[in-house]
DNA sequence: TCGTAAGTTGACCCTAGGGTAAAGATACTG
DNA sequence: CAGTATCTTTACCCTAGGGTCAACTTACGA
């Protein structure tokens, strides 16, 4: 690779990580190709997709925050505690970061290692779900999908309220989280529990490309 | 007016209804036509924006379903059957038809007529909202601006979950209900309460138009 | 029945985005 | 320092949507 050619990438990946955070994984190629400088034809031949693009600029640090937030839950002794904490942590980078929020909607299939990243955090998800689910503070009708789908739900709010009340989803979440202790069910649910299957199906649809 | 534009005006009327309750009041205009048999120009020689067109086939239709469950929930005694009655019985009806699922959501401010429907049904949420806090049964850091966000948000997860597993969101409002009982409310919440005019900008970049 | 006002059409323009490839520029190598 | 392989640019194509208007067609009254 010719140092001319080294130097645009890396002039690009500076552009995008600043965009997709900025903007969420769904900004326009030729904007990220403005603001690094160079042509947008340039930008497709050097990574050929956004998909390819995002592998290399997101992944790895979503994937830090990701497993960070995971690993302080798990390591909390309290069952509740760390469920708890896991929600609101994870829905506080939502919040701020609107690329992490993208990656745990799991839009972007194309994106091979990102959506391994997403499948560890659902992972992370579902053994936090278990575990406070087995110490009899979750309220037991309450499944992993159901969390996927708050996430994505949660997303698209809080991205909304970016610019007008930056902290609001809290309200949500604290509402939300009221009602999931174990002594907050008050009748058999309404509805059966979705499989991971339809959890990816419906994510996909939730924000565009429906 | 001419006989023929009066036929014609009628058969978009029928299009736009049947399209906007199936796919949402942002489907595209020209597939409007396209279903009514006309061309698009002639939609917009007799309408003049998707706004007056709204107004004049959603309006009413949407207004008689809100008012319906409005005034069957204020007709329960029961101050918390009436609350989740009519926050169930909305979502439903936002799950159920999309064209009703933007009303509520408050896009499309240039229509006119249908601005006034959706504040009339918020109006009648904050009656809900003061009465059961009033009954001591709902949580009084609940507000009805955190009433319609919900709405907003299970707005678009309903649409999503649509094709996949259509009653799937009553567990999310089952989950929120249980969350606002007066006696699950757990601590202060982590955020203020916004303002009506606040709700409204977060609306309105809640589906689109950011 | 025929002139004309009223109505309709479809080709056209615009934006915003994704994507491609021929032609031009430039870094490296012998 | 010249030649070539590599890279970049730019002009272009595509889709999908909103919107306009000159030219055609048609309903209807005198």
């Amino acid at each position: 690779m010719r140092a001319d050619a080294r130097r645009n990438a890396e002039k690009l990946r500076a552009a995008a990580a600043e965009l997709f955070q900025e903007r969420g994984l769904d900004v326009p190629l030729k904007e990220i190709a403005r603001r690094a400088g160079v042509s947008h034809g340039t930008l497709y031949n050097l990574f050929g997709s956004r998909e390819a693009l995002i592998d290399e600029v997101v992944t790895d640090l979503a994937a830090d925050r990701l497993d960070e937030v995971a690993r302080e839950a798990l390591s909390l002794d309290d069952a509740w505690e760390a469920f708890a904490y896991y929600v609101e942590k994870l829905c506080e980078l939502q919040a701020t970061d609107p690329a992490v929020a993208d990656v745990v909607s799991g839009r972007y299939p194309g994106a091979e290692r990102l959506m391994s990243v997403c499948g560890q955090s659902m992972d992370a998800a579902e053994r936090l779900v278990e575990q406070a689910r087995a110490a009899g503070v979750l309220r037991p009708d309450f499944t992993s999908a159901d969390l996927v789908l708050t996430f994505g739900a949660h997303a698209l709010l809080a991205r909304a309220l970016a610019d007008t009340a930056p902290d609001a989803w809290r309200r949500g979440v604290a509402f939300l989280l009221d009602g999931l202790r174990a002594e907050s069910a008050q009748q058999p649910l309404p509805a059966d529990a979705l499989t991971q299957q339809q959890v990816q199906d419906v994510m996909g649809s939730l924000a565009g490309k429906g």
